[in-house]
DNA sequence: ATGACTTTCACGGAAAGA
């Protein structure tokens, strides 16, 4: 199975970029964030035409999340939003499985700074996050677990292109990374990059400022989670650079898993 | 360098992203 997480920044927006990714790769189940839909300007016929059922958490001109599933794949039980997590009208947080899988989208809150209200929210959510793993994990413990999508962490400073550029700033802090380590602890979840490349040097998000892309100027903040069970069938991941080229880019890349299923 | 670029909402420019 192929499995893709990315943030398309809009996907009314990215809707071509999308159709593209969808086209090319033909992956079994997509997490998208930062869809910035409403709950009714979401595009779902546009993509069952393309072949996909949604799964999605709309919130309006901010966040939203959704996961697409290729027929004649099913979403089975999807659950929206994420108990706990403090502002839940910005839509973060969908679940659903597939193929005995269970997949969540995650997009944890950006932070902004250390000092602003907003990075205690974004712990919160993250600890929100490790408890309903957690949860997850105790009413389905026969399926396997794979949480997806923009963490606004970078768990490393190999996750970065200079870590000296980001002392005092979010996305690198501690409380970030121990938030992030105990999320993948109560969900026993593995990065699937970092699993299968352990000292490459890649990121999933550039900057539109300042040709941050074109020298290579980025984070590695995009995840697939992925539980322990289901290590020994990761094939492959990677991050799909052409997508954050050409026309009318996301400022993020997809990241590209493959992985044996059942 | 209080920047840079892109999107939304709405129709100018603020807010947010990371």
């Amino acid at each position: 199975m192929l499995f893709v997480t990315w943030n398309v920044n809009s996907l009314r927006a990215r809707l071509p970029r999308v159709s593209e990714l969808l086209d090319q790769h033909c992956p079994d189940v997509v997490a998208l964030q930062e869809t910035k839909c409403t709950p009714a300007g979401f595009p779902a016929d546009e993509l069952a035409a393309l072949g996909y059922e949604s799964v999605h958490s709309s919130g309006g001109q901010w966040s939203g999340v959704a996961l697409l599933v290729r027929t004649p794949l099913q979403a089975n039980d999807a659950v929206l939003g994420l108990a706990g997590d403090p502002v839940p009208s910005e839509a973060r947080w969908c679940e659903a499985t597939v193929a005995g899988i269970r997949f969540v989208s995650a997009y944890v809150p950006n932070g902004r700074s250390l000092e602003s209200p907003e990075y205690g929210r974004k712990l919160a959510f993250m600890d929100a996050a490790a408890k309903r793993a957690a949860a997850i994990r105790s009413e389905l413990p026969d399926q396997g677990l794979v949480i997806a999508g923009d963490f606004n962490v970078a768990p490393a400073d190999l996750d970065l292109h200079d870590p000296r550029a980001h002392v005092g700033l979010t996305h690198v802090s501690a409380p970030e990374r121990d938030a992030l380590e105990a999320l993948m602890a109560s969900g026993a979840l593995l990065d699937a990059y970092r699993h299968l490349h352990p000292e490459e040097h890649q990121f999933t998000w550039w900057d539109y400022r300042a040709g941050s892309f074109h020298k290579d100027i980025g984070m590695r903040i995009d995840l697939t989670l992925v539980g322990r069970e289901l290590a020994d069938g990761l094939i492959a991941c990677g991050i799909d650079r052409d997508f954050r080229k050409r026309f009318k880019p996301s400022d993020h890349a997809p990241l590209l898993t493959w992985l044996t299923v059942g």
